[in-house]
RNA sequence: GUGGUUGUAGUAGAUAGGUAUUACACCUGAUUGUGGAUCAGGGGCAUUGGGUUCGAAUCCCAACUACCACCCCA
């Protein structure tokens, strides 16, 4: 019997878990560089969180849900953000303001696995609470820009796009647009991008919009100066002060699927289009905490996750190159040697230095073969002439060069050759 | 959930019905105290399950995977 991975999984070998601490540790680095914190929450949640405020889709399609023994209904997260609010909603009052947390939890989504996207992934997510102003939205796209940057991204190969659903209400009212049709209108500008001109012009036009008032929505949302909307004036003014308004660039077709985004929205995109789709994704929720049972307190945050960044750097040649590393491969002659072999490694890591002790007998070849593939910097050969003289080989094994070390001396010197 | 493409050793990649090829990787060896070269030798594979056929990697059906387009989204 052969039992494969399950549908939209990943095995992590040591390979690619090399990757994926690479790119959480830069994650966490740019993170904590703006001072957020690190979080974490259950993996289930009961499917009642989530009722409320994802979205019909998210929930009712791609959400796991299962039954606990007791049969109570409970749901795999299929994202973070209702966890988070659902934490910050109990503690509301003793958790210092603003608060800044970021959480990089593995997230499941029942959809058809295709490139880029997974049925498990892990997703950074990073928000900030308890700030009215677009102080905060400004500072969680600053924290965007940094991570892209951090990851080895340049200017051009991604843009923030960002718009602000109240930008997009006034829009809909000055064209007097019947506010029932909202849902079936947002979600056509959302996928403007993708549809043909003729395709989108239909769908609204199916919705119940006549011509005229279509053409003037197109006209609106090809417009990419938000005028006096002021909201968006103080987002780019802060923007710039940051110093990444190249970055940017206002969007009025950004809507995003999640219900609970009030004001700003935006996501990141690929100029190039390799992708067709947003590699991140965020925005303003000012209502989510109250609708869990809290105190009002406005939230802004940006999610992406490890399977989009991966395949974004890797469609750019930006995969970083991962070598193993190990400072030292302990072989020894015969099984004379091995007592001594084993004291050498012990000193080695006491020292400090990453040590891998050969556990075989077999010939000399054969170890320092296996200490070529370990990835080692140094063998460290335990042999009988040297040792009697209270030394061992000590084998760079990039140069080839050899040299002989007291045992009492090794790891330091190693250290100070490393 | 819908439609399409796909599946050959660890990896890459031939094979258009007749005992599956090659490269790299791997293993063994080349007078026994030194790894990446060279040489000689070696093991391992047609996703799975059915069907057609004297005979299937090859044709047909189904399942599964990955990928692509919808849908949606990170």
């Amino acid at each position: 019997m052969k039992i494969e991975t399950v549908k939209g999984t990943r095995d992590f070998y040591p390979d690619k878990m090399r990757f994926r601490n690479w790119l959480f540790d830069k994650l966490r680095q740019v993170s904590e560089l703006y001072g957020y914190e690190e979080f974490d929450g259950p993996f289930l949640e009961y499917l009642d969180l989530y009722a409320a405020k994802s979205g019909e889709e998210l929930v009712n399609e791609q959400t796991y849900i299962l039954e606990s023994r007791g049969g109570e209904k409970l749901a795999i997260r299929p994202e973070m953000t209702p966890t988070l609010a659902r934490m910050v909603a109990a503690k509301q009052n003793e958790l210092r303001k603003p608060i800044r947390w970021f959480t990089i939890p593995n997230i499941w989504r029942y959809e058809q696995p295709q490139r880029g996207r997974k049925r498990e992934f892990y997703q950074w997510n990073v928000d900030i609470l308890g700030v009215e102003s677009m102080d905060a939205d400004a500072e969680v796209v600053a924290v965007t820009v940094d991570v892209l940057k951090a990851l080895g991204l340049e200017k051009g190969e991604f843009v923030v796009r960002i718009n602000n659903r109240y930008y997009l209400e006034e829009l809909l009212k000055s064209l007097n647009l019947d506010l029932s049709l909202e849902p079936a209108i947002y979600r056509e500008i959302d996928r403007i991008e993708k549809l043909k001109p003729e395709v989108f012009r239909a769908n609204l036009e199916q919705a119940g919009l006549d011509t005229a008032t279509v053409e003037k929505l197109e006209t609106a949302l090809r417009n990419r100066n938000f005028g006096d909307f002021k909201p968006l004036r103080d987002l780019w003014e802060r923007l710039e002060q940051y110093g990444i308004a190249e970055y940017v660039e206002f969007d009025p077709s950004i809507v995003r699927g999640l219900l609970y985004y009030t004001g700003t929205v935006f996501e990141v995109w690929d100029p190039t289009k390799r992708f067709r789709r947003a590699i991140m994704g965020g925005g303003r929720y000012d209502n989510l905490i109250t609708a869990l049972g809290g105190q009002p307190l406005p939230g802004v945050g940006i999610a992406c996750s490890d399977v989009t960044l991966e395949e974004m750097l890797e469609q750019l040649g930006r995969l970083p190159k991962l070598a193993r590393t190990l400072d030292a491969f302990v072989v020894h002659y015969s099984p004379a040697e091995r007592p001594t072999a084993i004291k050498v490694a012990s000193q080695l890591r006491n020292g400090g230095l990453t040590t891998e002790l050969s556990l075989s007998d077999l010939s000399l070849d054969k170890q320092l073969k296996a200490a070529s593939n370990s990835g080692a910097h140094f063998a460290i050969i335990v042999a009988p002439a040297e040792l009697e003289r209270g030394e061992v080989n000590v084998k760079n094994l990039q140069t080839r060069q050899q040299q002989t070390v007291r045992v009492e001396e090794l790891a330091t010197i190693l250290k100070g050759q490393l």
